[in-house]
RNA sequence: GAGCCAUUAGCUCAGUCGGUAGAGCAUCUGACUUUUAAUCAGAGGGUCACAGGUUCGAAUCCUGUAUGGCUCACCA
């Protein structure tokens, strides 16, 4: 062992050893309750001290983790904790003996036990198990954190997040709401009769968004594979292949920095319907979403960071170039040069690469003066075709395509175009993005020769729509920051 | 990648002007048969993140490193 023991460590290792003279396995086997805490807290707690002591009620078995303990001499109170909450137990010596009770004694904070009794309730009111017969399950050999104050510290929180599911009541709760969340995605797309598929996370070429990727090397085949960045191709192929409805919701990986809002591997969930738009789209994405937030937390309307957010649908629907008309003043709906596009970018402050084309820059004026004051739950739609080489044009104007973000709280997030299904127009788009590529763009899209050949047997016209589902959690959690809804998120490793 | 901040006992945190390292919880010993952040009496527990430097003397000042947090950049 390289980690030196502190006084904790060895005093519980010393009791190993004396349990196992007295023929106790500190760490034990199977063990059959008939009821979790809650269970008896929702069937009991209405009834009084007495009402309960008159009902004479059958024995229960639980088990759990002892949390808080409380020696009095003869008699003992403890609190354990299972997946479903805390209950009291009451000890005493005349009730489980001598030998019985030393050992209880000797418990500590942190160990796992089993407990069979009555159900009573306490003087001052709490329900609480009478013991006359306990178990040690689980030996605890390390001391938890401080039970009154839990654990702060934020690294430990995420690099031991058992710890923090232990001792942190709230954070538990943020991961049964994700968990929730994710299932009522499920059943509703379900009842709309959305197929759901699993596709490929190894991928040959990288594609679907625009990131760095991750690679690996696949050794009997002798070839490199990437992660995958989105799952948009492979179900677009389902789409040709005559699956109308389909979704995945799963994981994918981008090769690029760590903050409060991006993670290397999250959760997505793509979403593709053959002849929608992203019309239709935009009436599921909100409806979906708030048929989320009213199944799993009681409202449409909810807050975060402090601010009010409205989720009961109909969102606003604004076009990009209007909300830039509508936040700076400078219109894009003039035709204009990239030369002309650039200069009302130096005029406005606005910060652009020299290269960067007419589409490129109405997407800085949106992205560097409008984003951020996108409160309230807002479709952006009309997205400039060099930043959208996936999505259809748009038939009026065919700078733009038909596209929409959703943006609340400032921040993206969902993504949905009327799929673009020209084989011939997907091809231009694709040089388009390898040239952005040679020029030094290294997120631009790869030609991918294998999915325009997919096209060319024929995509139905199609809607399509992802959605960053960790995102969409802290939204419904009220977490500020993308660690607080992953289980493990990524850190650098300890030396 | 840049800026700012943090790192002290198992946990939560104090630490004044640079002068012997502190508290609460937890742990150990003892008392206590309805307690609940139990209480009472006593005890033990420290590589002050790490490495240098300044100084008679550094948890404290300086430099570097590590890890983390926040902001920015990146993430169309």
């Amino acid at each position: 062992m390289s980690e030196e023991m502190n006084e904790h460590m060895r005093v519980r290792r010393e009791k190993l050893t004396e349990y196992r003279e007295k023929g106790i396995d500190p760490f034990g086997g199977k063990f059959e309750r008939t009821h979790l805490a809650k269970e008896i807290k929702d069937k009991y707690e209405e009834l009084t001290k007495e009402e309960i002591a008159d009902k004479h009620l059958e024995e229960v078995t639980l088990a759990g983790r002892v949390m808080t303990k409380r020696g009095k001499g003869k008699t003992s109170f403890a609190h354990i904790q299972d997946a479903s909450g805390q209950i009291q137990v009451y000890v005493r010596k005349d009730a489980i003996g001598e030998d019985a009770y030393d050992i209880f004694k000797s418990v500590d904070l942190g160990d796992i036990i089993g407990v069979t009794g009555e159900i009573m309730k306490t003087n001052v009111g709490e329900l609480s198990i009478k013991v006359n017969k306990f178990q040690l399950l689980t030996k605890s050999l390390r001391a938890l954190p401080e039970k009154y104050h839990g654990l702060k510290d934020i690294e430990q929180r995420y690099r031991q997040r058992y710890l923090d599911l232990i001792t942190n009541m709230d954070s538990k709760k943020t991961f049964e709401l994700r968990s929730k969340i994710i299932q009522e995605m499920r059943n509703y797309l379900n009842g709309l009769g959305y197929l759901e598929v699993e596709t490929p996370m190894m991928h040959a070429i990288p594609g679907g968004a625009a990131a760095r990727p991750f690679v690996t090397h696949h050794n009997a085949l002798d070839i490199p594979l990437y992660m995958r960045i989105a799952i948009e191709l492979h179900l677009k192929r389902l789409i040709v292949g005559g699956m109308e409805k389909v979704y995945e919701i799963g994981r994918v990986f981008r090769n690029e920095g760590v903050s409060t809002r991006h993670n290397p591997e999250f959760t997505m969930m793509e979403l593709y319907e053959a002849y929608a738009d992203f019309h239709d789209i935009m009436d599921l994405t909100e409806n979906l979403i708030s048929h989320i937030a009213q199944t799993v937390l009681g409202s449409n309307k909810i807050t975060y960071d402090g601010q009010a957010i409205d989720l009961a649908p109909r969102w606003k629907r604004l076009h990009m170039v209007d909300a830039v008309k509508e936040y700076t003043g400078v219109d894009f709906w003039k035709e204009m040069s990239d030369e002309e596009a650039r200069a009302l970018a130096k005029d406005n402050g606005i910060e652009i690469k020299d290269n960067m084309a007419f589409g490129h820059v109405v997407n800085e004026f949106f992205e560097q003066r409008v984003e951020e004051k996108l409160i309230q739950p807002t479709f952006v739609y009309g997205h400039p075709v060099e930043i959208s080489p996936l999505a259809k044009k748009n038939k009026e104007d065919s700078r733009f395509t038909d596209r929409f973000e959703l943006f609340i709280v400032g921040r993206e997030h969902a993504n949905a175009f009327s799929e673009l299904n020209d084989p011939i127009d997907q091809r231009e788009r694709f040089e388009a993005q390898v040239k952005e590529r040679d020029a030094g763009n290294d997120e631009a899209h790869l030609m991918d020769e294998d999915f325009l050949e997919a096209l060319e047997y024929g995509m139905p016209p199609t809607g399509g729509l992802g959605i960053g589902v960790d995102r969409l959690i802290m939204l419904l959690t009220d977490s500020p920051s993308i660690r607080d809804v992953l289980l493990f998120p990524q850190m650098r490793t300890r030396q």
